[in-house]
DNA sequence: TTGTATGCGTTATCAC
DNA sequence: GTGATAACGCATACAA
């Protein structure tokens, strides 16, 4: 909390007012309903906030009004570039709408969540866009109370706290298994990333067995893995699961950049893919396309989700819209030569 | 802007008071300086902030105040996920110290950036982070008239608006240029993002020349190309440096991921790597260690550059630093096997 | 240690 | 079409 440097430059409405010979209402209204003031006011005004250099203020304004431009967002991590596209959609929505966006991250813990959540709740933010969808009892009580619209993002959950965007990750899963199972690979194994605070690898792994029980075949905990994120972690994955008896004959890396590092790692071993074994990831991003060989993955919505959560907010809050309302964008399988 | 929904829940100041036994400006003081209350009241605030469910109302305290806990930050793209390091970093040290993040993207834009920072000051953020360096003449004006403290990031800029805390582009191409002419190539072609809009890539084509006059070699324009960003791009850039007569022995890739398309488009040619061309980089982006071969590259300190800055800021407003500051935290080399 | 009066800069409301 | 007045919810300054 620091000092607004608005002493010595900085031009009230009052100030526009007098320079325009008129009340700081008319102001106020030119410059927020310029079609209801005369020509020749609006005129004076506009003249009048350039000549004093003017910025309206709109902290006073939305005290005042009691509404806010300002959406808050939480993201997991803001380093995960997955995230990015997402967030760039929203935030292109934003701007056009002439909202502001205010962001933090979780780092995928709930407590960390619940905090963000609270300061943007202090800073009066019109509504929420929170990626993940685990939340503390505090976090779901705080939203309520406050009445803000949410849109949650990262999964289709149980019991959304409001509306949703997003795309199945436990059906997107278990499509990606099904199309593995359908190329003749007999001994499929999954790797996903840590899922005790994490929704969506719990969904991905719900999906994967779902498949397997749908095929008929039993599923062999030494062909489930868990991994940080990173290149190096799906390496090591490749490592730890090619090294004991009845290896698999195809991998599903169902997140981050996991499969790359996989691929990568084959590389260096001169294992052939697929000859070796198969590798299929669960994001579409550049890398796996210009890989040797390239890699089989989803398409996800990644931005889109972005722009429809924002829409979808925004609807909400100009009234156009008014339930709950979930929105599953589907998923698309890239079949590529890894597979 | 939309309703904020404080009706119905919205508890105020004055009902924590009411509940508490107290005023409302001794509910102001046990909120933010605990010590100045006695115990028992500060115990019975806070038992009536829980019971109401207060949720501060920041919009009026920063009225009141006149001071804002929100840093607003402007990079070029919100997708880039070099850029996320460094927002990380900010993100970092201003949780820890209470400050709220609102984060606009400029498309490398001046005149989306200023739009970006006139909407920020509109919200009265306490201070801003502007990774580019390149502004309009009505941005700085803005910015001047406001009075808000400035952190610049992209690169050292000639004439800083404010501080500044980055490495130098311009050395740090020129470094990597010399190291490439140490191990013997002869023939090193440099390869850059769109310059037009970009101070970077033009620091860093300058770094370049400066190598090049140094050690007295002839700049060759065959050996000068502009990219745009991505890894299809770096393909592509390795096959019309490669395809004329006198075709470089060494590629410098001062941008983005190119460097690593580059690379995996030798492998696709089964050309050694650094046999057929040596390849270098400019980020020290994961996957440049992963690739095969290691990239070499340079490492830069972009989470520093993001801590440094918000830290700086954040002095500033504490009235801990008073003048501008220019703040090279320099980079490093990291020879790995593409050279 | 606590309370009262006043103002922060804007907008809602109602009068003209 | 324009203006006067009273909030919005909190903090500063001062008094008790």
């Amino acid at each position: 909390m620091h000092d607004l440097p608005d002493p010595p430059g900085g031009a009230r409405m009052r100030d526009v007012a007098r320079a325009a010979g008129v009340s700081a209402m008319t102001v106020s209204r030119a410059l927020r309903e310029p079609a209801r003031v005369s020509p020749e006011v609006r005129a004076r005004v506009e003249a009048a906030v350039r000549a004093v250099g003017y910025v309206p203020n709109r902290l006073a304004g939305s005290l005042s009004s009691r509404r806010s431009d300002v959406v808050g967002l939480v993201v997991p991590s803001l380093e995960n570039s997955l995230f990015a596209a997402t967030v760039k959609g929203i935030s292109d929505v934003l701007r056009r709408e002439g909202f502001q966006l205010m962001i933090a991250d979780s780092l995928y813990s709930p407590e960390a969540e619940e905090a963000a959540i609270r300061a943007f709740l202090e800073q009066r933010v019109a509504g929420l866009i929170l990626h993940d969808t685990l939340h503390t009892e505090a976090t779901a009580r705080m939203i309520r109370r406050a009445g803000v619209p949410v849109v949650e993002n990262g999964t289709v959950p149980a019991e959304p706290l409001d509306m949703v965007v997003s795309y199945s990750n436990r059906e997107a899963a278990k499509a990606m298994t099904r199309h593995l199972a359908r190329l003749g690979y007999r001994r499929v194994a999954l790797v996903t990333l840590p899922s005790a605070a994490n929704a969506r690898s719990r969904d991905r792994r719900a999906g994967f067995l779902d498949a397997l029980a749908e095929l008929g075949r039993p599923s062999d905990p030494r062909l489930l893995l868990e991994m940080p994120p990173g290149l190096a972690s799906g390496a090591e994955a490749l490592a730890r699961l090619t090294e004991g008896a009845e290896p698999p004959d195809a991998i599903f890396f169902a997140g981050d950049v996991l499969a790359a590092g996989a691929v990568l790692e084959c590389q260096r071993r001169g294992w052939a893919v697929p000859g070796k074994v198969a590798i299929a990831a669960f994001d579409n991003v550049d890398l796996l396309a210009q890989l040797n060989p390239p890699v089989t993955t989803l398409r996800l919505p990644r931005g889109e989700i972005g722009t429809r959560s924002a829409r979808m907010l925004l609807d909400r809050l100009a009234g156009r819209q008014s339930g709950p309302a979930v929105l599953d964008l589907g998923f698309e399988i890239i079949q590529r030569a890894s597979t």
